[in-house]
DNA sequence: GCGACAG
DNA sequence: ATCTTGTCGC
């Protein structure tokens, strides 16, 4: 089964390498060409893991990626990307272009060790990552100069952005700044609550969740 | 012991 | 996240 400390002990020693790739960042907003957004549904004991590239500039959809894996691991708060990642590097790896960032739905070092899922998906690909989340996790939020920034492991990890009469918590994830992360988030924001490429992520998995509970098996 | 707790 | 129809409210 699921071994707990194993995996909280695996964080805390590859926020060390997250912490690492904050000192030479592999993107820059400005050159941004491919964003990939992703997701996973659940049914059935499965996770259905999704990726979904859109052309940075026009937002407009390029490819759709999906895997569906067991779900073996439960949720555990803290320890979401053990249960969500597989599928969502598995749909990922299937990609045709090579994304230039990751958005994630989760925290990236807005997290208890510094590593959420959107830190462990961009490090494992090696890919810059972005995490965007609809509620809190970690962090202490501090105002500057009307902006709300969260400070987390002595980082300015993140920042929550208001959009659509909500909140959203943009962290770090892997190999970019805060600044550049928050562009990137910022450029990506339309009419749905969430940046697009999540939000086109979010539709495709429960799409393909319907279907498969539509046929038999 | 108590409160917090991504999706 | 998922289970689920109609319904109260901005």
């Amino acid at each position: 089964m699921f071994d707990y400390s194993k995996a909280v002990r695996l964080q805390r020693e590859l926020f060390k390498q997250v912490a690492a790739s904050l000192s030479n960042p592999l993107v820059d907003a400005s050159r941004v060409e491919y964003i990939a957004g992703v997701d996973a549904s659940y049914t059935g004991g499965y996770s259905i893991g999704v990726a979904v590239l859109v052309e940075a500039g026009s937002l407009r959809v390029l490819e759709k990626t999906h895997a569906l894996v067991k779900a073996h691991v439960p949720y555990i708060p803290g320890l979401l990307a053990f249960r969500e990642a597989p599928g969502v590097i598995e749909a990922l790896l299937k990609l045709r272009l090579k994304p230039s960032v990751l958005m994630v739905d989760g925290h990236g070092l807005t997290h208890p060790r510094g590593f959420g899922i959107a830190s462990h998906i961009g490090l494992v690909l090696g890919v810059p990552s972005i995490g965007v989340a609809k509620s809190r996790l970690y962090g202490e939020v501090r105002v500057e100069g009307g902006v709300r920034y969260i400070y987390a492991h002595g980082l300015k990890a993140g920042a929550i952005l208001e959009h659509r009469g909500g909140e959203l918590y943009v962290s770090v994830g892997y190999a970019i700044t805060l600044d550049e992360a928050l562009k990137i988030v910022r450029a990506t924001l339309r009419d749905h609550k969430l940046p697009e490429p999540i939000h086109l992520a979010d539709a495709y998995s429960k799409e393909l969740k319907r279907a498969l509970k539509g046929e038999d098996g």
